[in-house]
DNA sequence: TTATTTATGCAAATGACTTGCAAAAATTGG
DNA sequence: CCAATTTTTGCAAGTCATTTGCATAAATAA
């Protein structure tokens, strides 16, 4: 992922290029998550920018769709990078906390059934808490 | 729903029966949720107790399973009366926020991926976000 | 480059939720 | 039913993720 790439995309969303959000977006493209602002702030080069600064730049890209909100039943946010083309969930193990992704989706039953009800633009959050091979054996 | 019936299901649970558990127990078996608590605040007869109770009488709720908690992509929880026979989830309208549920529920197809790698104990948390038909028209 | 707009850092504020502690209510053992 | 003990509550203060005000710095426009 080069820089190139990552300015393109923010041009393309109407956000210009900055240190911060370049060292966000590229740890989002390229890292598998989803983070949190925590992760986020360890994640990036040291002194690439503030807290209040993450979390700017993860409403700009929240707003323009460049990555979604991810809620795993913690006190707190997690976010990753919004491809259309890998429409996933999660699984969180509920004694270690190691997150695996879910790839096939199934809820088009659903849909119809809300379609039904007259509602319109319907999206969904759908997670799974469980406990994991690992912690089974443990 | 009377009183008899809501200490019952406090003693079944280990929990003795005091205003504060008996108001919010009540709200929640008898009203349509689900609620936060500020919803519980305001719907108690005045005066029956701190907010803090409240939050209290939830985690206490919600150890016991009597209640279950459901996010709803706000910044607060709601809850709602733990009826083993009655599985749904809720839509929530984007726009009013009005909140609808759905009965019923076509998760199988994940359990058994989720299954197949090896996990256990499987819950989930399934919630759609919409545009309900009155806000379509306004 | 210079002027203007936009983004950032820092510190303080917000708001949901939690907690310490003394008083009040509930339970227990006569 | 009463006195002793345990549990619960109210109040106020604390916590923690997230947001915001404002002065400075960086990016964009002219």
């Amino acid at each position: 992922m080069n820089e190139a790439k990552i300015r393109a995309t923010l041009k393309s969303k109407g956000l210009s290029y900055t240190r911060p959000r370049k060292e966000i977006l590229h740890l989002l493209m390229t890292r598998h998550g989803p983070f949190s602002v925590d992760d986020i702030l360890k994640s990036i080069p040291d002194g690439t920018c503030d807290q209040a600064t993450v979390y700017r730049c993860i409403s700009q890209f929240l707003e323009k769709s460049l990555i979604k909100e991810v809620r795993l039943g913690e006190d707190f946010s997690r976010y990753e990078f919004n491809n259309p083309d890998h429409h996933h969930h999660h699984v969180i193990c509920k004694s270690c906390q190691k997150i695996d992704s879910i790839d096939n989706c199934f809820i088009a039953p659903f849909l119809n059934q809300i379609k039904n009800l007259g509602y319109t633009e319907i999206e969904h959050a759908l997670e799974f808490f469980a406990i994991c091979p690992k912690c089974q054996k443990a």
